[in-house]
DNA sequence: ATCCTACAATGGACAATGTCTAAGTCAAGC
DNA sequence: GCTTGACTTAGACATTGTCCATTGTAGGAT
């Protein structure tokens, strides 16, 4: 996590207080948020940091690849920080729970040619969905 | 389109004329619009048409299996009638046209029951990402 | 053909999420 | 310790989606 800091220093980062905290909370648990989740745990460490900082912030760490933002299907954006270790999603379709998993095989390879229609393909996202043990309990 | 209307009225639908509207635009273009495009398509054919209507359209449509849901990153859920052929999906980065694509293979299979974490696992989304012709060309 | 009634549509308020701006603040280099 | 431009703030605004009370109507019953 220091080591998430001093890279964004060495970007040309300018160290504010309220940068620390938002990438305090993102590396501290490594469950998958919302900006206002983020915020509101930043808001724990930091009462007066603003949301619009908050969204700038994820904004940013976006940007220079350092977090991921994952669409699953809820409404908000979650912010994934474990940016850095190619992983895929397996989604709760009730509670709307996240788990990073690693499925074997590449699934770049497995869009032929014929179906890339001259677009060049960078990243694939896969998302998994079911029902999650505790879920499935009740 | 009319297989479609007649799926619905098999399953209990009320047939009237805003859901058939709803149905001719989904049917009538297979790009994948959001709800609000839907809803101006809608308007230009029937103008009283309320957002409310057609938002639970959609909703009743999606429950029903004839409409998929897509999530793909931007800010609003995205609706693809063509839901009674698996497909996945591809992403300009840029731009945000989406076509649908079928990979080789069956990602499904490709998660071993060591990553499931006790979830049923019943579905999985695949979305490419890259740049189009069109934005590369820019 | 007309009536009934449950289901559907309406519109407008509300909620959730995200974006923007103008003005104030501060980190970091000199 | 100054200066400066990047950063933060608060809150207005925009977009997307949901809810609810009221009104309308499709389709079966008569």
């Amino acid at each position: 996590m220091s080591d998430l800091l001093e890279r964004l220093r060495g970007r040309g980062w300018r160290m504010t207080a309220q940068r620390r905290v938002v990438a305090e909370v993102l590396d501290g648990e490594h469950v998958h948020l919302t900006a206002d989740e983020v915020h509101a745990r930043a808001v724990g460490k930091l009462p007066e940091i603003s949301r619009a900082t908050v969204y700038n912030t994820l904004g940013e760490l976006v940007s220079l690849g350092e977090v991921l933002e994952v669409a699953t299907d809820k409404r908000a954006k979650r912010y994934d920080p474990n940016a850095h270790q190619p992983h895929h999603h397996l989604v709760c379709a009730q509670c709307g729970a996240i788990r990073d998993v690693h499925p074997v095989g590449n699934p770049l390879a497995d869009l032929p040619d014929s179906e890339r229609f001259g677009f060049s393909v960078s990243d694939v996202e896969v998302t998994y969905r079911g029902t999650c043990p505790n879920c499935a309990a009740a």
